[in-house]
DNA sequence: CTAATTAAATACCGATTGGTACAATAATGA
DNA sequence: TCATTATTGTACCAATCGGTATTTAATTAG
């Protein structure tokens, strides 16, 4: 509001590099075990101090809150937006099977899904991060319901389920499938384990 | 072998007791994090000192092998006992399913299944655990595959798919159930998410 | 009774955790 | 120049971790 043009800053300037640390922490996160990976561990690979490091993010939770959001953004974001394209159901299906089986486009190798990933490692989030979390499952479900109902609408969706439970069903195969993924499995078997719990859908 | 009977032993009488340590520790494993349940915590609940457990288990390792060791003893063991039955296919399936959803009898919630937990938390598993998790995922996947080829040449499997892919699918989506009791999910969502993932099956 | 043997628990080890006190540093405004 | 303001990083805190050295207690063999 008042300091994005010039630098009506005051004391000593800022030189910690906000992005950069939610960068390496979300690699983190996403990758490796949620609860083993400890505050200074972030703060070494990041090349931060602590006490910078809780200046920036107050604790723990802050940093996985803010990390979580920044996933939201920059990955879940464009997959919801999937789900509003005006292709068939099972287009649409096959787009998100692909996605969610597919290694993501700037890192190697297939890995889940990070959001996926903290809502089973539950317990060792933070209040803040936890409900973040938790807002993101509905918003999902709620997404993923709104989709099937337009389908049913268009006659593409044929299977006879309420569009909540199969909201339901979607969303505990593709969690199924991040964890498969994230636990090292083949991806091309994971496809195939996909297609044929969704084969009954369309 | 030699110290059954009666008391040949020499120096000062155990009164460490072995199964009432695993009980505790199986129960802890079972219901909580298992990477954040420390040692120290279990012998607190168990009321041993912690020497006392390092000379019974030698570590932390060696007490959870023998934690899934019981576990399999008391659990897994009968539940591979029902695919040996001479019931149908879906029969046995629903015998699976219903298993799989329900709480166990001595435990009042249910909370999926302890050797599933253990695959996901790998990486909290010392040596000889993971290679016990391993064997017991090995042993899952051959015990569904010939089951799922004895069905075949009953002609009570009617998909196509080899049997080898079917047991992966079979382990996936009860794997999956597993996690989201775990999670805390309602059991009868829980069951009937496999039920329609396994309707194309039989 | 004594020596040998075995198991018991207290009290410790170094490492790591999430989190903080504090003094040094670098900028601005007067 | 000099106080004010804001950010820095070192060095620390208590708690907990997995694991162990050591002493004490309880038993049997001779």
């Amino acid at each position: 509001m008042s300091s994005n043009p010039t630098k009506p800053s005051r004391g000593r300037p800022k030189t910690l590099d906000r992005d950069h640390v939610l960068d390496v922490a979300m690699e983190a996160y996403w990758k490796e075990d949620i609860g083993n990976l400890s505050l200074n561990e972030v703060c070494r690979r990041s090349g931060v101090s602590k006490p910078g490091l809780y200046r920036e993010f107050s604790n723990e939770d802050g940093l996985m809150k803010a990390v979580i959001i920044r996933y939201q953004e920059q990955i879940l974001n464009p997959v919801q937006q999937m789900l509003h394209s005006e292709n068939s159901f099972r287009e649409t299906l096959d787009s998100l099977v692909s996605f969610a089986t597919s290694a993501s486009c700037h890192h190697e190798s297939p890995m889940g899904c990070l959001f996926i990933k903290m809502r089973e490692s539950r317990s060792h989030l933070g209040e803040a991060t936890r409900s973040q979390v938790d807002f993101l499952e509905e918003q999902a479900l709620t997404a993923f319901k709104k989709w099937v109902e337009r389908s049913k609408a268009k006659g593409e969706f044929s299977a006879d389920m309420s569009s909540e439970f199969a909201a339901t069903y979607i969303d505990a195969q593709i969690s199924s499938a991040s964890s498969q993924l994230a636990r090292g499995e083949d991806p091309k078997i994971v496809k195939k384990i996909l297609s044929v719990a969704f084969s009954m859908l369309g």
